[in-house]
DNA sequence: TATTGTTATACTCTATAACTATA
DNA sequence: TATAGTTATAGAGTATAACAATA
């Protein structure tokens, strides 16, 4: 069977990151979370006090799709929302959001090592430049 | 702004598919093509008399999934269904779909091209095998 | 005027279950 | 029994438009 799409670059890019985020995604329903979840506490983390706003640029998720999403993980007790001016709030983890926060963020280095050994040796080192590349090059 | 995930080769493959994949899907509009029904046609023209359920395992979609996937493309003229036993159908494309297909053809052939050129020349050759790599390795 | 946050809505892709018909 | 195709349905992510409140 002839499968001329193996040999683009582009398709490759597509199933590998389906099949990689497919596998992380499965890691992280153990801890309860989805995959957007899981980038937003890890940005909280890294940046207490951030708002909606900042977080939708970083991500790349549009404003009115940021909303829901807190909006759960403030139901879950995992974030907590301190107004810092009349329209917007800064986020910060819980208690119980510090705790989980944690696991996430070995569960996803322990997944990123698992991605490296993946990839052969001679090759390694030249993926992240090359995918950083295509996200400046393609990313707006 | 700390930002953690910029780091991570899995969360730079997902913004970097994200990304050029939604320069190919607005590529592709203008043929007036989704991304999987393009790939669909690029794989009929390559396997004339593929089934459904051949596509569906090559393109890793759902046999449910390629049902009415395959009914658009069928409804519109660019592939026909001749039946190859009394359950399943070979696929073929028509006369506008080989021309459409051809269309598609020089269009991603051009595209692939923009994501090699988009590659510093000492990553390029490394980044085809790096993601064949990761697809096998997540891949099933 | 521009920005923040929100609600409502729709589209794409994906996933499962259940069904018919055929091998 | 296993496979091919279909239908219905649900979930996750994303997109736009419109709105109120605030800077």
């Amino acid at each position: 069977m002839e499968d001329p799409l193996r040999s683009y670059p582009g398709y490759s890019l597509r199933r590998a990151s389906v099949a990689v985020m497919g596998e992380l995604s499965r890691q992280l329903d153990l801890l309860g979370l989805r995959f957007t979840e899981s980038s937003v506490l890890l940005l909280v983390r890294s940046n207490p006090g951030i708002t909606q706003s900042q977080l939708s640029r970083m991500l790349d998720i549009k404003r009115a799709n940021m909303a829901p999403l807190v909006a759960r993980l403030e139901d879950r007790k995992l974030l907590d929302r301190t107004p810092v001016d009349g329209r917007s709030h800064g986020l910060s983890l819980s208690i119980q959001g510090t705790e989980l926060s944690a696991q996430v963020a070995s569960l996803v280095e322990a997944f990123e090592s698992k991605i490296s050994d993946a990839v052969p040796a001679e090759h390694r080192a030249h993926l992240l430049p090359a995918l950083s590349a295509l996200w400046r090059a393609f990313g707006g």
